[in-house]
DNA sequence: ATTAAAATTTAGACAAAACTAAAAATATAT
DNA sequence: ATATATTTTTAGTTTTGTCTAAATTTTAAT
C-alpha cells in the first residue's frame, strides 16, 4: 500500500466515524486538502483493491479488510505519538505532524516491538485510544465538559479538538489528561463555565467545554 | 528533498568515499538497482539543485551542501539503527532495512531529540560513526583483523560487510563490537586465521578476516 | 414537476521517477 | 590508429497521483 493510498484510508476511517452510512467525496477532498476529482480516482483504485465499497455518486465505506488497514495506520499514528511525548518529550501540540509521517514506516514488528517498548499504552497523548495488534479498541464512556453535572468530580481523559493552540491553552490553564475538574456554576446566558482545576478556580468558554472530553 | 534524491545522495556519499575523484552513473545505478538512464536525470536534477557538480560522462561529486544533506541522512540512518537494536531490541541484522525508511522522516528537532535520548552515541551498531549535529565524524583507525599482528590484543569495533549472513555468522560465533580477539596463528597457504575470542580457539577464513575491522 | 444549485465524475493534461531502445562519447585492445 | 567494447546520454514511453475544465448526477427549492 502507497502512502497516500493509506492517508485516504485512514481519512475515511475517520469520517466513518461520524458518517457510518457512507463517506462523501468532498469531505474526504477537504481533510485531504485536495481536489474532488483526485478523490475520485483513489475511491476507484481503493475498491480494486477491495479496501472499500464505492459507487458512484453515492459515497463509499470501508471493506472489513480497509477497516482493519485503517486501524493499524491509526494504531502506528498513536504509538508514535507516545513514543515523541514520553520518551523524547515533545509537547502533546508538536507531534501530530512528525507521526504523520512515522505512521507510514511499514513494518509490522517494528510497531510491535514499539508498543513493548511503551508498556502497551491503551491511549495517546491527546486521550484517543490505540488499536492493539488486533485491531481492538478500549471504549471509554466519554462527555464533553459542556455536559456534566454541576459540583461533581470528573477526570480530562481527552480533547476533541487537538489544534496547536486549543492544546497550548491547555497547557498554559494546567489541564493535563488526568487533572480533576469540577464545575462549580453554569452561566446560562452564554454557557460558561466556573471551574476548578488544580485547586484553582477559572472560567472557562463553552468552545473550550465542547472540546474536552471528560469521564 | 525527495526521498528519491536522498537516496541517490547517500550512495554517492558511500561511492565518494572510494572514489574521491568522481562516482560513475553505473556504479551508482548498481547500489540502487536502477538503471543508467535514471540515475543520469537525476544527476541532471540534483546538479540544479546545487546538490552535486555534474559534467556529462566525467562522473559526479558532492558539493558542500551535497556532503552535509548527505551526511544528515547518514546520521539519521544510524541513530534510528541505534534506537532499534538498544531500546527495541531488534539483532543488529535485522535493523537496516527499517532504518532505511526511517531516515527520510523530516524533522530536525526529532533526530537531535532521538539523538539525545540515545545517549549522543559515537557509532551505530555494525561499528560505522555518527555524524554529530554538524556533521563531524569521529574518526577511530581501523585494521582489518586480516591486516593485525600475532599473539597481539585487538577490539572488535565494526564490520565492512554489514550484510545479514555474515552478521549472523559473528552471532553464532558470539564475535560483538567490543569482543577482545587474538590472531594466534596465521596459515600461509590459505590466510586461516586461528584466533581467539571469547577464551575460546577458532579458526577464521580470509574471507571473515577481511570484513572484521578491530582496533 | 421543473429548475437551479451542489456534488461528483469524466476526460485530458502534467510532473516525478522510473523504464526501453537507440545514439553518442569514452575507453580498451590489437 | 583504428576497430570494438563499454559507458553514458538522449528520446520517447509508462505509472502514480495530482490538476483543470467540462459533463453528469443528485439534491434542494420553488
Amino acid at each position: 500500500m502507497t502512502t497516500s493510498e493509506e492517508n485516504y484510508l485512514k481519512v475515511i476511517y475517520h469520517l466513518s466515524l461520524v458518517s457510518p452510512k457512507g463517506v462523501n467525496t468532498n469531505a474526504i477532498a477537504a481533510m485531504l486538502d485536495t481536489k474532488a476529482s483526485s478523490v475520485t480516482d483513489m475511491l476507484k483504485k481503493l475498491s480494486d483493491k477491495e479496501l472499500v465499497s464505492y459507487q458512484k455518486y453515492q459515497g463509499v465505506t470501508l471493506t472489513e479488510k480497509g477497516f482493519h488497514s485503517a486501524k493499524m495506520i491509526v494504531r502506528k499514528h498513536r504509538l508514535w505519538e507516545v513514543f515523541l511525548v514520553e520518551k523524547l518529550h515533545f509537547s502533546w501540540d508538536e507531534v501530530h505532524d512528525i507521526a504523520e509521517e512515522l505512521e507510514h514506516i511499514k513494518s509490522e514488528s517494528l510497531i510491535n516491538k514499539l508498543d513493548s517498548f511503551l508498556g502497551f499504552p491503551y491511549f495517546d497523548p491527546h486521550g484517543d485510544p490505540i488499536p492493539n495488534a488486533d485491531g481492538e479498541i478500549k471504549k471509554v464512556t466519554k462527555l464533553l465538559l459542556s455536559e456534566v453535572e454541576l459540583n461533581k468530580e470528573y477526570r480530562c481523559i481527552g480533547v476533541k479538538d487537538s489544534s496547536s493552540e486549543f492544546l497550548k491553552y491547555l497547557d498554559k490553564q494546567k489541564i493535563a489528561l488526568g487533572s480533576t475538574i469540577v464545575v462549580k456554576e453554569k452561566e446560562s446566558f452564554d454557557d460558561t463555565l466556573l471551574v476548578e482545576v488544580n485547586s484553582k478556580h477559572i472560567t472557562i468558554s463553552n468552545k473550550i467545554a465542547t472540546n474536552l472530553y471528560v469521564h
